[in-house]
DNA sequence: CTGTATCCTCTCTGATACTG
DNA sequence: CAGTATCAGAGAGGATACAG
């Protein structure tokens, strides 16, 4: 059981986390999102304009992407340049804050993405063993 | 694996997870889910019984609590340790690779956490000129 | 205590079509 | 090019009841 106060289950690093109603669980529900983590990592790599994004993360939607793009701004994580002119251009890029963001999801994708081969040997073992 | 791509806007170390159908983006998602971001960081702490872990990770229903245990312990990131007993006792733990990731999300919560307030800046700045 | 089964709601997501 | 509008299906998520 948890009676440890000084060294226990609270580590208050990330103690608001844990409450049901914590402003941060949105946030991080927003940048650790399917499409939000994608769109913010390949953002840090460079800017992009709405299409060449959409292709970049291959598989979202109009829809989603613009959806996706419009909490991150919204969050302070995304600045939405546009230029006015015929076509329109619309350039969308990070902020310190979604840059700092990037970094970790892009360490957490990279650990993954090693990992790979490691997961999937423990699905296969887990599928045949508890079929 | 993949050295065949120029330099480009494709940066290789993480080159898989832009792809539609790659391992790595159902992993990234399985690992930064709503609540498996939760449960890999509580059982960062410790490990923790099932109700116990309910408790600590605020507002999960068992259904999903439940739910996400399997899909961590299926990739290898949990470890399930039944003891067969009266009353049943099972515990959950972490492997290596679950305490890597936790370790990754930690961060990046820790990083939210700290930014909330800048967070908040920027959506009432957003929603009261562009209303 | 540790879950599973069921039902039900609601959001997320993806095509498709249309506008500036 | 850069989106918005709308519709419909799939799946997330919660409440409750029940089983080992």
């Amino acid at each position: 059981m948890e009676s440890d106060d000084t060294n226990g289950p609270t580590d208050d690093l990330v103690a608001d986390v844990f409450a049901r109603d914590c402003p941060s669980r949105t946030i991080v529900d927003h940048v650790a999102s399917k499409w939000g983590t994608l769109a913010l990592v390949a953002l840090a790599e460079s800017p992009y304009r709405f299409n060449a994004l959409r292709r970049r993360v291959d598989g979202i939607s109009e829809k989603m992407l613009s959806q996706t793009l419009h909490t991150l701004e919204r969050d302070g994580m995304v600045v939405r340049d546009v230029q006015s002119a015929i076509p329109p251009r619309v350039e969308y890029s990070l902020t310190d804050l979604g840059a700092q963001v990037a970094a970790r999801l892009r360490d957490l994708i990279e650990l993954v993405e090693g990992s790979v081969n490691e997961v999937i040997q423990a699905r296969n073992h887990h599928d045949s063993s508890a079929a």
